[in-house]
DNA sequence: CGGTGCCTTGAACACAATCAAGTATGGTGG
DNA sequence: CCACCATACTTGATTGTGTTCAAGGCACCG
């Protein structure tokens, strides 16, 4: 399985968790493709054919605001995460998924939860797996609403750091392939919010931006940011 | 069973679609029992024993900020709810759950997803329930972090207008137990702000409210609030 | 070099929170 | 049944956070 992940950084340790909780159902997974950088993957509505293992780049899913405006980005998605969890007990994807960089992916083919041929087990380790991701995203929902955007911001750092290290890479020192743009509406707030913060927080020695790399500088700092209301 | 509820207003529909739906848990469900108001029903963190089935009354889940202000209330349960859904992958629920006006409940009591002990059929309908309260619980979150104040809480009377009209109650006519500061709470504003968009709702002749009696006089004009950004 | 898109920074504005009275309402005891 | 108190609700004034509007800078790429 290639969980090499496109930027340079050093690899610690090789497991990520989600993977390993997953070797059921990748008993079922389709050869890996490549999908190139800024290419929808799933339209809004489209048919569920399976859930999607990312195994290199970055996705997001976003829910286009009638409204013509700017996107509300639901998710991100990074390697190890599975796409398309929202949908596994309807007929269709929810919102429309497109990478952000170039993507290698793996399809789980499957209609409909009750025709997974996997055992009894299997399926509840799916469900729990289900069931985690929909409460971390509840927590983060929750927190988006009730705290103010350093909060959010310092959050979504801490956020990202711990997915880093997670994957086996450095902590402290990443790259986000996604723009302010993008950071700004998964967590609901103008473009510019993002910028003055960032740059708050850099003059703070809080953390170091250069273009899309990011080094933290101070994670106690961030996380009592995160913290407090 | 008892459903009926505790205010006066005329049932025009005998079902609950939540009902129908658990016919399959109902046979486990145990005897009916009464919950005086402003009673906890379950403390943060408590131990999961199983599903609770609201038959009457309403009950509120919030969730106590350490930072001492005010709760987050994240759930009201009406009549044909399930309490209980968003921890039935966890050991222990989550937040505390307690009544705002006097209840009928019954408990389906088990530990665990795994030792519930019915069909498989029953299994996929019980997580389609699950699947699709934590959609709407979803689409709710993120209405509430993307919208106006006026959005928020005209799509509140909109979304307690379908539940009474669920239940087989007037949709147009209803009365609401929780007080303002619940519903800010559940909104994530300021009980004042609840204040004063009501009061300008009832200006512009929307709705009107009397204490916790609400009449809807335009239902369209709300839903175009609800709906603009 | 001169573009184009992305990011940063500044200034003005708007929405909702907070602070602060003042007004109903409901429950309790006389 | 009324008087009283506590609580909930309303309304106004002020403040603050974050958005919007606008301009300028930087980098990547022809």
């Amino acid at each position: 399985m290639n969980t090499r992940h496109t930027s340079s950084h050093n690899k610690i340790t090789a497991a990520s968790p989600s993977f390993s909780e997953l070797k059921a159902l990748l008993a079922f997974s389709q050869p890996l493709f490549t999908l190139r950088k800024k290419t929808t993957l799933i339209t809004d509505g489209e048919k569920f054919k399976g859930l999607y293992l990312v195994h290199s780049g970055l996705l997001k899913q976003s829910q286009l605001k009638k409204t013509s405006e700017n996107e509300i980005i639901t998710h991100f998605f990074f390697p190890g995460d599975l796409i398309g969890l929202d949908s596994i007990f309807e007929n269709h994807y929810s919102g429309s998924i497109a990478s952000i960089e170039t993507c290698g992916l793996s399809l789980i083919k499957f209609h409909d939860i009750a025709n997974l041929p996997i055992t009894k087990e299997s399926h509840i380790q799916l469900l729990r797996i289900l069931s985690k991701s929909m409460r971390i995203e509840h927590t983060r929902l929750w927190r988006t609403l009730s705290q103010s955007s350093d909060s959010r911001l310092a959050y979504f750092f801490i956020t990202m750091s711990s997915k880093f290290r997670e994957q086996g890479y450095s902590p402290n020192s990443f790259r986000l392939p996604m723009s302010r743009q993008e950071i700004a509406n998964y967590l609901c707030m103008a473009s510019e919010t993002v910028s003055r913060i960032v740059s708050r927080f850099e003059n703070e020695g809080l953390l170091s931006a250069n273009g899309h790399e990011y080094f933290i500088l101070n994670p106690e700092g961030l996380a009592r940011i995160a913290e407090k209301a």
